[in-house]
DNA sequence: TAAATACGGTACGCTACCGTTTCGTAATTC
DNA sequence: GAATTACGAAACGGTAGCGTACCGTATTTA
């Protein structure tokens, strides 16, 4: 009989807004990804959100718990991958997707920033890291099994240090894509050479 | 006729201090390893280091200003690498170094740091990158042009890919060392993978 | 209708840090 | 010895954000 399953009684008085959730959740997600974590301050959520100060902390009791709330909230907005194609075909979609997000979405820029931060927040990239970075890992995991079992990938390689490798460049690439001095290997090279 | 070869006329009065200079900056590295680069302040700084605001003014004229200087010095600081054994030996232990680094030295950490912050302070992470990652880049990517001309390596791969490759993957891994979670793929085994 | 809760808005006292200035003392050149 | 500059220490006014506490109004249940 789990909570979320049944139909919770409303209280008393006047129920929450979730648009007011929304535009919270928003707010702190835009500032991490333009300013970083650092930025992020209750009442500069409070004036980009268009609410206020009361209802944040309403809602959250620390600045941190709202944060890993708003991290949990994008998590939750991911769309599933797109399956077409070879394995090699959804791979190199997979990464390249991987590879552009990091530098050019919201999301990308974000994950960046908490990683980067890393070894202040340690809270927060073990976050992302198991409830993000992990699921890509998994996913990236069985589209090569599924190439080795179509025969399209190198059977005799290890599956742990090519999803690392593969992971790791596309993050490298993404990361200094705004550095014009470093040569863009195409992500299909990545793949091909890796995985043979 | 440099200026640097010449010998410096010494101006009046009492001569800044050396060791405030090193002071400061081991303070600066200091703080940005342990708690990122939005927690470095001049107040901060000048009581770790044990020194007054008024002596970190007289050097620099802004925060930022000073926190430049302070990865310069850093990129001083560093030793030149070895060079013995075969190019590949030369090459893991570059790449394992870089690894290691990158979550267990300070030197790592800031880096860490600096490049999660990229977005916010694209200067830095420039400095960064031209100043010491394209330093590293250069050394490996000779390490792997010697390692084809003596017939240790594929001579069919294409270099700029190969080495974006291999510091990604050292940078992902490092990154991430402390989640127990990311299985350790072995650094020789990532070298193989990508050089054959 | 009454009670309860959410809302935006505003004000409060508190802390941290900013960048500047002044002071007395120390070190160096002329 | 006089001039000059660096040093630590302290104080200054200003800004920003914290977390809390009100207000009057809006929305919902009982």
């Amino acid at each position: 009989m789990s909570a979320e399953l049944m139909e919770v009684k409303q209280p008393r008085g006047r129920p929450r807004s979730e648009d007011v959730d929304h535009v919270i959740h928003e707010a702190v997600l835009d500032i991490i990804a333009r300013a970083g974590i650092a930025a992020v301050s209750i009442e500069g959520v409070a004036a980009l959100a268009g609410v206020s100060k009361a209802s944040i902390y309403r809602r959250f009791d620390s600045k941190d718990e709202l944060i890993v709330a708003s991290l949990i909230y994008m998590r939750d907005q991911n769309l599933p991958l797109s399956r077409s194609g070879t394995a090699r075909d959804q791979l190199i979609a997979l990464l390249a997707g991987l590879r552009q997000k990091m530098s050019h979405t919201r999301e990308g820029r974000i994950m960046l920033a908490v990683v980067g931060s890393g070894h202040e927040n340690p809270e927060l990239a073990t976050l992302v890291f198991e409830q993000i970075v992990m699921r890509r890992r998994d996913a990236l995991r069985a589209l090569i099994e599924e190439g080795i079992a179509s025969g399209e990938f190198d059977p005799t390689i290890d599956i742990n240090t090519a999803v690392s490798t593969l992971v790791g460049s596309m993050i490298y690439l993404g990361m200094w894509s705004a550095q014009k001095s470093v040569d863009a290997a195409k992500t299909e090279a990545v793949v091909d050479m890796v995985l043979r």
